[in-house]
DNA sequence: GTAAATATCACCCGAAAGTATGATCTGAAT
DNA sequence: ATTCAGATCATACTTTCGGGTGATATTTAC
């Protein structure tokens, strides 16, 4: 049986153990005149540590946060064939919408008796409109009216 | 003679030196120990500040800028440059250069006298090649001339 | 309501645009 | 040398355009 053969060794280990527990004694009591005689060091150190997350702490805390902008420049390519009718233009010249409705038949080359025809009206009334639509662009003909109207959108 | 003073006095001036000396050593040892006895509370401040001043520094210098980006749109219009002469609609149509040329100059807006005046044409041979310019073009007229050809790129 | 702006139409006239036809002249191709 | 395309010019004629003037509805703004 075991407990036999513990029960035969038994000084052996009693004395097995209390050498151990004096040898434990023995390290313990080293490290803590260790401990003692760098207890100075030891509360300086951890006396640093705390103040350098204090300093740390207060620095993030009290401190504006630092903002580093950056510009990025994005180029937008716009195309020609979004036509945006220029209103503002048209009120600039102060337009009004039935010769800017002759303008724009002007423009795509039509005569001012197909223009009449097209809007129900008499040639002179086309012509009138024309007149009074040329003095307000500033131009001296229809083909002029017509490039000047497409350099300022308010023809596609 | 204030030597003879002195020497009547040496004792008494002797005595009260002595004691101010005494005295003197008393406070210096006084402060001394004062020190002594709170040298470790000193020290421990010290190294409070020292390292207190460390963490802020480390805090400032290592933490990295928050970034912001701010994107910026630059418009960059193609209409401009995205014309290119349409050399095989010139052709497909028979249009001589002088016509080309011709049909430029009614776009812009010019009338017959204001080209031939360019050209150093007379008035007739103007309206001779927007004659053929008409017929190869098949249109009837300046502005439709203008019209179709900007349509087909032949002029800007 | 009245005034101002807009839209409509008419008539006249001169200028410009466009058509038709024909005539040189030049340079390049055959 | 001849042919052919392109450029130039002219004359005659028709059509369209654009300016000027005035008149009448219609709508909009105050």
């Amino acid at each position: 049986m075991i407990s036999d053969k513990i029960y035969r060794h038994k000084q052996n280990i009693l004395y097995g153990v209390s050498l151990a527990l004096l040898l434990f004694l023995l390290k313990w009591l080293e490290l803590r005149f260790i401990i003692i005689d760098h207890i100075f060091e030891i509360y300086a150190g951890a006396i640093a540590l705390i103040f350098t997350a204090l300093g740390i702490w207060l620095a993030l805390k009290l401190t504006k946060p630092k903002i580093t902008t950056v510009v990025v420049e994005k180029e937008v390519f716009l195309h020609t064939s979004d036509f945006h009718f220029n209103k503002e233009e048209q009120e600039r010249l102060g337009l009004s919408n039935r010769e800017l409705e002759v303008l724009q038949l002007i423009a795509l080359g039509l005569s001012n008796q197909e223009i009449a025809e097209r809007l129900f009206v008499s040639v002179n009334t086309i012509k009138t409109h024309s007149s009074r639509l040329f003095e307000k662009m500033e131009v001296k003909s229809r083909t002029q009216a017509a490039e000047k109207a497409k350099r300022m959108r308010l023809i596609p």
